[in-house]
RNA sequence: GGAGGAGUGCCCGAGUGGCUAAAGGGGGCGGACUGUAAAUCCGCUGGCUAUGCCUACGUUGGUUCGAAUCCAACCUCCUCCA
């Protein structure tokens, strides 16, 4: 960007890498030195947590309120009901009120560890959710209202449909609502709080402009959209997957000791990027980590794995991930932190085969991959490579804790309980 | 409503009566190399109480000793027409 911000936030947003794009840079800036900008976020219920696929989301909402404007968080009770097709291949299997009200419960935690929702000033923040106006809308009078604002053949030419049309995908004419309902959004939040900007993934580009384009002809306000580029890793595989799945914000989804260890394993050439987005680390420190050369990256990575652990699960669990991971690591021993399963005497009975251990303490999904990984020698127990398929497992075997690992990262332990 | 095309394993995609748990690729997992990195190379990749059994080629039935493969009906999607 060629643009020099008046404001700080704007300054945040360019200098640590978050923007990919803004309907109108210089407006946007002097609103934000004018005044307190309320700015929005939308997340769809999904799933009961948020991944790290919207950690850079819920980053640019605390940034937001660091630099003195207002996060909104709008959580997407009424659109989840939709399902938001941009860019997807297919359609989303439709979730229920109940899972979505679930969803939503489970989302909330996490965003109370980034923002501030009892500031006792204008930067305090508020959570709102989208069925409070989506849910009565009553169908005529929103076609006639809104609708009538809409042109199909624009719809028709977003980027973000334009594969399900092309291809042999369908796309339903639920799903084709979906920004409308989200430009719809927007209106509603300028016109109930005052919100000046929604920010998104580039992703939500077109759903942001709609609701910028509606809000001028229905109020005649002038808003505006802000988006943060797609994150995929230097190595092209889309954020947020890991070893066993989704990183999940939620510590109940996912340990700490993973979590942590998901950003110890950041790849080289992602390390100062992710250390400018996902901490809040002087831009200098994070440039120079990130420069770091050989095995002595691997510091910088141990930083980005504390940092950021310690904003979503606070700083005992990043300092006991941390210390677990040194121990197993570096010294290859055990550590409390590890995923662990207890076990009682009674689940255990005469003898518990090492295969049905190995599925139980979740390192793999099944009997026969546990097999196959003792047959490719990537299973040990206690450190010492399994060779024995058939190894059964008594209580006596358990007085200490049992470390499984499969492969040289993956590590449980298993307990006897009681 | 009419005509044509399509639906395969996590994904893409070959197969068009037995040799098919189904080529190839991607992804994933394990190994080597290293730095708990990347790239590269090698191997593995449906499940189970396992010399056998179960599940699987849109769904349901049928033909056959035998079907992903043939037939019928249905469902869904795509393209064109109305």
């Amino acid at each position: 960007m060629t643009y020099h911000p008046k404001s700080d936030f704007m300054r945040v947003m360019i200098e640590r890498g978050f923007l990919a794009d803004c309907t109108d840079y210089q407006s946007l800036d002097e609103a934000l030195v004018e005044g307190v900008v309320p700015a929005y976020i939308g997340f769809d219920a999904t799933a009961k947590s948020l991944h790290v696929g919207s950690l850079i989301q819920i980053m640019m909402l605390r940034w937001l309120q660091k630099t003195g404007h207002k996060p909104i968080t709008l959580m997407g009770g009424g659109t989840t009901k939709v399902g938001d097709p941009s860019f997807r291949a297919d359609e989303r299997p439709l979730l229920t009120p109940d899972q979505i009200d679930d969803n939503i419960a489970g989302i909330k935690k996490v965003f109370a560890n980034y923002i501030d929702y009892d500031a006792e000033n204008d930067s305090k923040a508020v959570m709102i959710n989208n069925a409070e106006w989506l849910d009565d809308l009553n169908y005529l009078d929103f076609l006639r209202d809104i609708g009538r604002h809409f042109s199909v053949n624009r719809m028709l030419s977003f980027e973000s449909v334009k594969s399900r049309l092309d291809r042999e995908q369908s796309l339903s004419f639920l799903e084709f609502n979906y920004m409308i309902l989200q430009a719809y959004d927007f209106l509603e939040l300028n016109r109930r709080y005052g919100c000046l900007l929604q920010m998104g993934g580039s992703d939500q580009w077109g759903n942001i402009v709609n609701g910028i384009d509606l809000t001028r002809r229905v109020l005649d306000n002038q808003i505006f959209g802000l988006t943060s580029p797609l994150l995929t890793t230097s190595d092209g595989k889309k954020m947020g997957k890991s070893l066993s799945g989704a990183i999940w914000l939620n510590s109940d989804m996912l340990s700490s000791y993973e979590f942590w260890q998901f950003w110890r394993n950041t790849t080289d050439a992602d390390v100062g990027r992710f250390l400018k987005l996902y901490t809040e680390l002087p831009l200098e420190e994070c440039e120079r980590l990130g420069a770091l050369e050989g095995s002595d990256i691997n510091d910088a990575k141990i930083v980005l794995a504390n940092e950021v652990t310690k904003l979503a699960h606070g700083e005992e669990a990043a300092k006991a991930a941390e210390a677990t991971a040194r121990e197993v690591f570096e010294k290859g021993g055990t550590g409390d932190d590890l995923p662990t399963i207890s076990l009682t005497a009674q689940d255990i009975g005469d003898g518990i085969s090492i295969v049905q251990l190995i599925v139980k303490a979740g390192l793999v999904k099944s009997g026969k991959e546990a097999k196959r990984l003792i047959s490719e020698n990537g299973a040990r127990v206690n450190d010492a490579p399994l060779e024995d398929a058939g190894m059964m497992v008594s209580t006596d075997d358990l007085e200490l804790p049992m470390k499984l690992s499969a492969g040289k990262k993956r590590h449980a332990l298993v307990r006897l309980d009681g």
